[in-house]
DNA sequence: GCCTTAGTAGACAGACCGGTCTGCGCATCC
DNA sequence: GGATGCGCAGACCGGTCTGTCTACTAAGGC
């Protein structure tokens, strides 16, 4: 191939590491699989995965990086295909959420995995774990803000406390119910919001 | 001593074993953390470890519980302490939270953390964690229902949600803001829940 | 024909894993 | 004083971990 240049990069090798390990990665966790089985799942010698990345943490921190950019993705189809109305464009990322808890490759999200499986501040995975939900927010954030809310950033948060925790439920639960209360819930705050320009807590 | 009793039950070793194992389990993780660290930080010799667990798995299983069985109790003292009223009741679980989230030893829900650790349905942490948070719903259930509202289950499935998230978003931020933030959309979630015999969803 | 590049296979090192076993110290009780 | 039994220290087992190294193959560009 002529465009390959330099060395790393993508390479199909590369690919077929990264797609087994987040598969192995999501079905038993980050220490429970070893390199031995990324490397006879994919197909792939050894000293090939060392010469992408250099360390087993630097190969989970590229799935996670590649993985976040696929739900970026996703989730902006998602949103611009929705229609004008800015509720509706927020709730889209809640019918994003229900098809992925529905995925039979969901098995808990991958990044409060990382985080949890690597919590040192200095762990490579943590802080791609920690980039990505920063990412999440700020999506949120812009979303919330095309609302004529009294606070988005604060909504934005609640929001965001609905995203992970049915992640985690429909994780626990293995069922993907969590993801429908999380919209509904989702569009009770929204409705319940303050709007800007009104002072006050919302009821009372 | 003379209540000392048969062998296993409650013993100095085997609480030090616990102790340690918590403390070691939370900051690095499960899989991160040998019998071996948790041996000599505890001062317990292995074959002592083996006399009260059969694996390194059931010692996990034996921390969740004890830690499960305290949550349980902190939450209820907090809950009969509260005042009468039904709302005040529900919101004292996440005081609750507030208060979990901002103690220096908080790194993460330590069952989260086990599901994600070892999530196969036969094992031991996990069964202990799905345990532990299915008490956690029915306990948001039963004050729910005594909440006047159209549908209690469905209200403790989104307070459910509020509180893993905030768990995890307090951990993946290193911030305990995420506590005050669920609060906050419990109560807009509970102002703005149908009450009983009323029809429809809540707005329009 | 030659040389670079990407990849393979597999041995290897050194550390660490969970779990078992032996043997010793020491207190208690008869 | 002697027997019993708990807990300790630590050696030990087979296996697995990440990461390194050598030697070989095959394709393409010039």
């Amino acid at each position: 191939m002529a465009a390959s240049g330099t060395t790393t990069r993508s390479s199909a090798k590369r690919d077929a590491l990264l797609d087994t390990a987040e598969g192995l990665f999501a079905r038993h966790g980050y220490r429970a699989v070893g390199i031995d089985a990324v490397l006879a799942a994919a197909g792939v010698a050894k000293m090939t995965l060392y010469k992408h990345f250099r360390s087993k943490e630097e190969l989970i921190a590229a799935v996670l990086e590649r993985r976040g950019n696929a739900i970026a993705a996703g989730l902006a189809k998602r949103i611009t295909a929705a229609p004008e109305d800015p509720g509706t464009r927020l709730l889209a990322v809640f019918d994003w959420l229900e098809q992925a808890v529905r995925s039979p490759e969901f098995h808990g999200c991958l990044f409060i995995k990382a985080a949890s499986e690597y919590p040192a501040a200095e762990d490579l995975p943590r802080q791609a774990a920690e980039a990505f939900k920063e990412g999440c927010r700020d999506l949120l954030e812009g979303l919330c803000r095309d609302l004529a809310v009294a606070d988005p950033e604060g909504l934005a948060r609640q929001l965001q406390l609905l995203f992970e925790g049915a992640l985690v439920v429909a994780f626990l639960q293995r069922t993907p119910l969590a993801a429908a209360d999380a919209r509904r819930a989702a569009e009770a705050l929204l409705a319940s919001a303050p709007r800007t320009g009104q002072a006050g807590g919302g009821h009372r």
